[in-house]
DNA sequence: CTTCAAATTGGAAACGCTTTCATGTATGTT
DNA sequence: AACATACATGAAAGCGTTTCCAATTTGAAG
């Protein structure tokens, strides 16, 4: 009894104009008039009418759609991103279909073969992720703007905080207070692949600390991954009792500070009082944690490479696209001071 | 010069063989013979051809790709549902196309038709949304597979863990260590639109006190958003200096737990010395804050509302697909006791 | 060496729109 | 009033697959 959805042809029907109209009509694209616009979508609305995406996409080579590439959803730096990529996203009709890498390593070339090339994404906005040179030509072939969230890729346009800067310093602020024993968490080793990130964070401090003169026993350069628990464990290792301590410590994200601040507390340290704590991100819990950090906005910088990218979109059709020289653009950061860090303890 | 995109035709011609059998070879789908298969996979690939998504949905009907709507990315428990899904569907080939309603209310209604039902989803899954009777009939009447997740659907699948009972038990908990002076953070009512779910935890807490004959004051049944910063600040409230304090607080929440026992730590209580709290959840945070709570691992319930829904996919073609009677599942959660509980101070 | 069922294959008709092109028609100009 | 211009509209040609159907091959069994 229920009859086959309805199509287009039925609306044209039912509404008394050509299929042509109707499309225009309710695609919004050619020049209709109000009252047959009214007509058609009075009709649509009444047969519960609305246009295949698959139809339009294969007609007019349009998928309203964009591709988001992400190590992972469930952490708060790419769940920010994610969201502000999301809100412009709706804002201009399109959808946003989610890949997530790091579950599972092998996945990774298969996303890319089969999902991002497959012609359904308009464009693909990559967090954190290093496409080769090839991968990035591939897509860039089929006409689909690439975007990097988090670090350069080649070829393509990017936007990101510049990670040695700010580690540098957030450094030099522990510095200026006037601290000396200085300790620094970072990205595990393994977390390099994606934008080196964790090392840049890394040579930020060294420099810094170099260029204060400052040397520091080789195990005040841990490690850990960039979650809470997995750096208040490293954290714990640092602060053990019965060891010179740093009276500061440098945390290459505010999880993992976070993580640091959790741990001091078990030792009965006090921040910022016996031990200061800075981290870099701009987590929402910094507050909370009242903690010394820089903000990079996560999801103004997912909304800023949305709206690039939508901008690039809709420029022109897929085919006559222009390509740009590819734009690097640095996000600005802000210095957040709350009361994690403070001068040293004395002597 | 660079041709345009190689097509299947153009595989086929490379290849010797038909379009057909090319489509079958690389889709999959009917039998080739393993001679063919690898003769129309090295013509693809030599030409660098992938399936058009586009075209293969309109011809099929078929999209490979599931619709995820959820109020937040940017919240733990939403993210952790994400991926699970998210591993899932990669896992068996589906694209996952995300929706985020809460940005901006007014978008709700948009999503649902102009997105949703655009037929570019072979199936949905709505995370703590409340869809309408007549908004899940739209759905299934173009064959679309609905689960609910958080919730029931009128009318759809669903899984959810029982707020009602994890309340009851989280209180009852409180109560057997000795308590009699708790309080509850439970969500606001603004937030009581999608299923209610803060105020079925509140009746948990009232319902368990009731039974144990205990009283409190009013205003030892707070509300607050979900967050950690939210509740931070409104168990300041509660704990402030100069009232008669709870001993407990059961928080609906994990996130809002952290909030109450970072805010005691402002005032020098000690958890769960001086105030045990518990809440619900299972947040990875819990660790390191030494939470005693109800784990209801979100992960897990995405992961398994995304196997539950492609069963029901794989099953037969859309238009055939049977339609059995929703089915509402209850998702076991885990009772993880830390140390944040704990009988209460001596008088 | 037949015979028959099962496996493979190719031709061609959908799938449901968008868009170009050509043709009117309303609007504005001098 | 005559002519140019911009807007509206319809017919029809794709867009790039999948899949039905019929034809052909293959393989096993007799």
């Amino acid at each position: 009894m229920d009859k086959k959805v309805a199509g287009i042809k039925d609306v044209a029907e039912l509404s008394g104009l050509s299929i042509a109209t109707v499309s225009r009509a309710l695609g919004g694209k050619g020049s209709v008039s109000a009252k047959s616009r009214k007509l058609a979508q009075d009709a649509a609305a009444e047969l519960g009418f609305v246009l295949s995406y698959a139809a339009s996409s294969l007609a007019s080579g349009r998928n309203h759609n964009i591709g988001v590439v992400v190590p992972a959803v469930n952490r708060w730096f790419f769940s920010s991103l994610v969201d502000g990529i999301s809100s412009e996203l709706i804002e201009a009709g399109y959808d946003l279909t989610l890949y997530t890498t790091s579950q599972n390593e092998s996945h990774r070339a298969t996303i890319l073969t089969d999902f991002l090339l497959r012609k359904r994404l308009d464009a693909v906005i990559a967090v954190s992720l290093e496409l080769t040179e090839s991968e990035i030509q591939q897509l860039l072939a089929i006409h689909r703007p690439v975007m990097g969230v988090g670090g350069a890729l080649p070829g393509a346009d990017s936007i990101h905080v510049n990670d040695f800067q700010l580690a540098k310093m957030a450094t030099e602020h522990l510095i200026g207070l006037g601290h000396t024993h200085i300790a620094h968490i970072g990205g595990a080793n393994e977390y390099d692949a994606d934008f080196k990130l964790p090392l840049t964070r890394r040579s930020g401090f060294e420099v810094a600390m170099q260029e204060a003169k400052l040397s520091y026993p080789a195990d005040w350069l841990q490690t850990s991954d960039f979650t809470v628990n997995g750096t208040y464990a490293t954290a714990k290792g640092l602060l053990a009792a019965g060891r010179t301590r740093p009276t500061a410590i440098f945390a290459a994200s505010d999880e993992m500070a976070f993580g640091a601040i959790m741990a001091a507390r078990d030792f009965g340290l006090r921040v910022p009082e016996d031990l200061s704590v800075i981290g870099i991100d701009g987590h929402e819990l910094g507050e909370v944690f009242g903690l010394t950090t820089f903000d990079q906005n996560p999801r103004g910088q997912g909304a800023h490479a949305a709206r690039r990218i939508l901008a690039h979109l809709e420029q022109q059709s897929p085919s006559e696209r222009v390509q740009h020289a590819p734009l690097a653009e640095e996000f600005p950061t802000r210095f957040v001071v709350r009361h994690s860090t403070a001068v040293p303890p004395p002597q």
